[in-house]
DNA sequence: TTCATAGGGACAACATAAGTCCCACATATA
DNA sequence: TATATGTGGGACTTATGTTGTCCCTATGAA
């Protein structure tokens, strides 16, 4: 498949462009639907001509349906887009970044989502719904989850599809984080637990508390029984944040988040703040999940895009081997860049 | 494969006429070169301005290479050429085809290649190389060959790579065919064996002779040998002709050829004629193979391609399971339409 | 109703591809 | 040596296809 790619790309280069076109706009639509000729064009930024010859196109070979709502995506479109992912994949060469980055990161599994977060904002639903595909997976009658707030894993639950098992729980990963609702762990936990079928418990403790009051809170009967639920999880889903983003959502205080990014905090994850080697400088003072506990989870999916988190997706280490990650091109190319530039 | 190809054809089915496009004019380049831009369009029955286009682009891909004197083919241009080849193979589906005729006329192998000889002179071309590269992998040191003339024929051993066998011989199959020297067997049987380094014999028959003359002749200790070794070949590399056709130019009288049509010919093989039923009506009056012997050779490959030559390969029936078939894909369409027809 | 969205028609502006002819040069032939 | 025929490349006009833009009507939501 690979050698035939190659042929290809040396007899008909065109045809990638062309393939690459279609793919995103097949892509939007289906992530959009039903979504309009000229809502698209501005998603993807191009002329609102050129969408509609395209579209023309797709409407012709059956792949999406057009009527006065706007238009929506087939079955055999869906199937066709399924398998296009794959062959971009192939060519764009993700299938070697892959292997390259399990390597590097020492992690049990890599999958890079072919675009980049920053640019298409597809590519972040494409994310969650491969996430997800991979945890519905994994997951067992009995499963325990474990989650984190933020907008990736927002997307993977978005993105799960409905199954059923029997006596799962889904709990957050740790206590609030954020201040949007709509992002929280606490409110994505209960949404998956919907979606699921499942049991959730919940963990509202407010961030930055002083240590007194969280010794006093972790008392309370119904906070012990959720933080006993969440050292049993078999599976951990956590997004991957920069600190000085992350450090200024949490509401630190403004000499707070000076003092952690000089002490070189680059990156968040559940809680914890990492410096470049990927040593633990800070741990936001709320209760939850435990580090000791992450290490020996059983699975641990993380999930994070973008160019710029590069550097907090390799400084965070949280040295489970199991662990496997979800990422985008741009992430991935940029994490094997400076792998490279470390090495010179 | 073929599911990615499927694929493409759905996604991005311009793609199919472009790589047919620049498929068919790195094939003539090749097989043509050094060769002009002017020739080439004339061949290709393409603009002047379309070949030049593509030929630019071919240049910087870096698969042809253009100076003054043409264009000719690079490594990396064969390379791929190669490659193509396959790939269209797929793409038309042959590869179904050919195990389709395999079992349709009961012979070990079937090999199809790509358009149709009436159509593109570079087919028969193409046909002589797939053929010659077969038989070169199924020479042996002491191989004795024996061929008939023939155009199909001819382009085998035009297109045979020099290889080096010890004590090899090559034999006409029979007795003086046609008239143009060139496609003569005996000539054929000299130029392989140039090729390979290999002893040849000659057999200077008149066609046409009567049965008197033929016994005398066959006594002559020169002619004795060659027969002797006709006898031993292990490979037989053959045309297949049309009966109308080639009983005209083999001088038959006129009312030798009604006759011999009005009894059903249809086609026609190293002096063989056969009817629709693979039944043989006429031998050539001439000396040399014997339909017994072709019955147990050991490697026996028939060369034919176009449209019309459809009835006349089904017809030819040798009755050796070992049989190999190298036809084009004009033919092979016609003969799987044929044997539906006749099923109907 | 009113408003925003949908798809589709139409056409000018633009970009690209194609047809055509010419030129300088190389090679083979007389 | 002179000539004829091939070669690639330049340059131009013409044809074709692509794109940008605006307008129309229909449909669903507020």
């Amino acid at each position: 498949m690979k050698d035939m790619l190659m042929l290809q790309q040396k007899i008909i280069p065109e045809m990638l462009e062309l393939l690459d076109k279609r793919y995103s706009i097949l892509k939007n639509i289906y992530y959009n639907q039903p979504v309009g000729r000229r809502a698209l064009s501005q998603e993807l930024k191009l002329g609102e001509r050129v969408v509609r010859t395209e579209v023309n196109f797709l409407k012709n070979q059956g792949l999406i349906e057009i009527n006065s709502i706007g238009m929506m995506v087939t079955k055999e479109g869906e199937n066709i887009l399924e398998r296009l992912e794959e062959m971009i994949h192939e060519i764009n060469g993700l299938s070697n970044i892959e292997e390259n980055l399990q390597r590097f990161l020492q992690i049990e599994k890599v999958m890079v989502i072919p675009g980049d977060l920053d640019k298409d904002s597809t590519v972040l639903k494409e994310m969650g719904r491969v996430a997800a595909s991979y945890i519905k997976s994994i997951m067992r009658n009995d499963s325990v989850i474990a989650l984190t707030g933020g907008t990736s894993v927002a997307q993977v639950v978005e993105n799960f599809p409905r199954i059923s098992r029997e006596n799962v729980l889904v709990v957050p990963a740790r206590g609030g984080i954020g201040r949007e609702v709509e992002t929280q762990a606490s409110t994505l936990a209960a949404k998956l637990a919907n979606k699921l079928g499942a049991n959730h418990k919940l963990l509202h403790v407010p961030d930055n508390l002083s240590h007194e009051a969280l010794e006093t809170m972790m008392h309370e009967p119904g906070i012990m029984d959720t933080l006993k639920s969440i050292s049993i999880a078999d599976i951990l889903i956590f997004g991957i944040g920069r600190a000085d983003e992350m450090s200024r959502r949490r509401g630190l205080n403004d000499d707070d988040v000076k003092n952690l990014l000089s002490q070189g905090a680059v990156a968040e994850a559940f809680g914890y703040y990492f410096n470049r080697n990927g040593e633990i400088i800070f741990i936001t003072p709320t209760m939850g999940l435990k580090f000791d506990d992450v290490k020996y989870i059983k699975n641990i999916i993380a999930i994070a895009g973008g160019k710029n988190k590069a550097e907090a997706i390799i400084a965070t280490k949280t040295h489970n081997p199991h662990m496997v990650l979800v990422t985008d091109e741009g992430a991935a190319k940029e994490i094997i860049r400076i792998k490279e530039n470390s090495v010179s």
